[in-house]
DNA sequence: TAGATTGTTAATCGATTAACAATC
DNA sequence: TAGATTGTTAATCGATTAACAATC
């Protein structure tokens, strides 16, 4: 679909957080070589990603602090509000209902889904736990793009179909398993439980045998 | 350190999680075509990936599910328990402190740490929370090898200087920042903000200016 | 002008994929 | 034996890094 790079992708938004510390100090310049060193990234990579912007640095001077993180959020769509519904209200939800980010980058959570009836009416930070067997309707009455699922993995693939058919385009997926959807969809998997494997691994490699 | 290469590596939690569910349903033998298709991962890449681990498939039959599960946890070392110390009692730490994947993957959460007076004694899960100024040396106490940074940004840096101090090895980083650490520490950077942006930038992508 | 820094081309590096002989 | 599947070598692909002329 697009032809940036992944890993180039992935940097953007560390880019714009710099960028948007920097302007927090009163910067008005910033260099490749202090983008580089403030994100541990070869400054010949900062100058090759931001080349896939609009943007341009001026030789001799760096980039324009306001100027770049401008270039960015508009690149990465953060100033335009996205809707998002999420299923599976509990403990992981709850962390990412309350997730500052979430503002920051213009995603709006409108509808929460959980098939318990002890928490279907209630409300969490003002919005209503609904059903899950109206997840489908619900988000084609209200045009929602996105879906966060936050259910126990035996749930993801059947509430990934609802929402599928509910016409999300993209998924932020919690559970640990590879979802099947139309390719149409993107999926951003975010399996914590990777992360802990590697960190088991290279714990115990400094550390082999004890504790 | 290692030569393993990083993707695999990440590859490895995924393919062991396959084969536990294959376990579960009482599969003996497992394919790398069909290991691959479970993950959409070719099948030549899954054979690559396990040729780094001990464990020999069979030629015309596939690996075996229990061997090639027991060689992936003993190689993550998920059956050796490791303590694990998490700083900054929120939202996400709740999420985290129940999140059932840490029993799995052998991390044993045994210590909490937040600066705040009103939440300093207080319980969670049977686990008490201890004041920041008594880290490190609790840390060092207790040879605590890993550390969990969930404070707000503006402490992160800090708390990790003070888990440096208190002797651990890993650092599993929730704070969106790029924190500064001994080379021989590993950290793991967590930041959900990263794929929030990218999913805004896919949404946006599919859906040029609306909602 | 001298020094700093960009944007970009070319070289390098490393990971993925294709192909296939060896094995069950 | 015929069919399936592995492990591995070689080819391909794509990302990172080095080098440097152009620019401020």
């Amino acid at each position: 679909m697009s032809d940036i790079p992944t890993p180039t992708l992935k940097r953007l938004p560390m880019y714009y957080r710099e960028l948007v510390r920097a302007m927090q100090v009163g910067k008005h310049k910033i260099s490749s070589t202090e983008l580089g060193i403030l994100l541990e990234i070869p400054s010949t990579q900062v100058r090759k990603d931001l080349g896939y912007l609009a943007d341009q640095g001026r030789p001799g001077v760096g980039y324009d602090v306001k100027r770049l993180a401008a270039t960015l959020e508009h690149f990465l769509a953060l100033s335009q509000p996205k809707k998002a519904a999420l299923a599976g209200v509990g403990n992981l939800a709850n962390a990412l209902i309350h997730f500052p980010g979430f503002q920051q980058y213009g995603l709006h959570l409108t509808m929460l889904f959980d098939n318990d009836p002890a928490k279907i009416g209630n409300q969490i930070a003002g919005l209503t736990i609904h059903a899950i067997s109206d997840l489908a309707d619900m988000l084609m009455a209200n045009k929602i793009p996105i879906g966060i699922i936050t259910t126990p993995t035996e749930a993801a693939q059947q509430v990934t179909d609802l929402m599928v058919a509910g016409g999300v385009q993209s998924i932020w997926n919690f559970a640990p398993i590879t979802l099947k959807v139309p390719e149409s969809i993107f999926v951003v998997n975010q399996d914590l439980s990777v992360e802990l494997a590697i960190l088991s691994y290279r714990t115990a490699q400094n550390n082999p045998s004890n504790q």
